[in-house]
DNA sequence: CCTTGATATCAAGTTCACTTTAGGTTGAAT
DNA sequence: ATTCAACCTAAAGTGAACTTGATATCAAGG
């Protein structure tokens, strides 16, 4: 416990839950910000922790750091945010959540449907869709959404 | 185009839609098996397409590599799974698919609430819930299912 | 035979989000 | 003054899932 309101290292971990290497990270990366006390040690002002909490509850919907760090930037004059600020975000969170639930359900019901059809059909199936050739034309990768997809078939230039 | 039924490299690459460079390294992780022609070039069975879907549609589905393999190798003899054995694996992938849905399904509707409350509470929100020490005992935790859960808050010995 | 394009191997590189290691400094208490 | 936990830096390591690069061989048409 120190007497004004400047937090030293320990103190931020133990209330933000982060690795001191990780709060050292984010700083070399641009999300937080730190003094530094005359000895060369890093202080943090108190606003730190609700940026540090801002980050974990990004990382967990799933941004990148490098989205984060993107809206973090678009708080003007690099402040905390605000409950606007934090509605306008959400929003953008709201969005992605969705997209992803919905994305699941598609792939978890077609899942249900290839049960019935002994699937994995190289021209058919939704959830495996490989990109066969043969199979181009196919509207099975209709249901994989983009944000599930994790590699692009055919890439042929 | 070649005669008989065993597949070139080429084939493989155009018709999976994975890279050559993907397909050997499943190979050297034994995900799927080839034959060598005389030369040394990798021949491949039919089936080796069906396995690669298998493998595509599991990576979509969220399983890691490893998992993958440990599907597969639970096919007696190493064959390409039947109907009664692709049932089997997708009850598995349901499971899992339905867990990540109402995960973030929580998330969403935590995220709602958030806005009410203008958010980020360092106490009490469970989005960010940044395992505050004085929070250690919050319920926040419970919106956060494992499945979505980046950073394990708090890991002091 | 020669050229060309497809393949081969092996090591090393890539990205992300950190952690670990090694070695040196600070600062608060005794 | 001494001690020792807490802190610092820079560089290297981690792991997943591949890709890239360098270099060499194969296969088939002309």
């Amino acid at each position: 416990m120190n007497t004004h309101d400047l937090l030293t290292m320990g103190e931020v971990t133990r209330r933000s839950g982060y690795a001191a290497s990780a709060v050292r990270y984010y700083e070399t990366q641009g999300l937080i910000q730190a003094q530094r006390s005359a000895g060369g040690q890093r202080t943090f002002e108190r606003s730190v922790l609700r940026r540090l909490a801002f980050i974990r509850a990004a990382a967990n919907v799933g941004l990148s750091l490098d989205e984060i760090k993107a809206e973090l930037d678009c708080l003007p004059g690099d402040r905390t945010p605000t409950k606007a600020d934090w509605a306008r975000m959400s929003k953008h969170w709201r969005r992605r959540l969705e997209e992803q639930i919905h994305a699941l359900e598609r792939l978890r019901d077609n899942l249900d449907s290839c049960i019935g059809c002994g699937c994995l059909s190289l021209q058919r199936c939704g959830i495996s869709n490989p990109g066969d050739a043969a199979a181009a034309q196919s509207t099975g990768a209709a249901y994989l959404p983009k944000v599930l997809r994790r590699d692009p078939p055919r890439r042929r230039p």
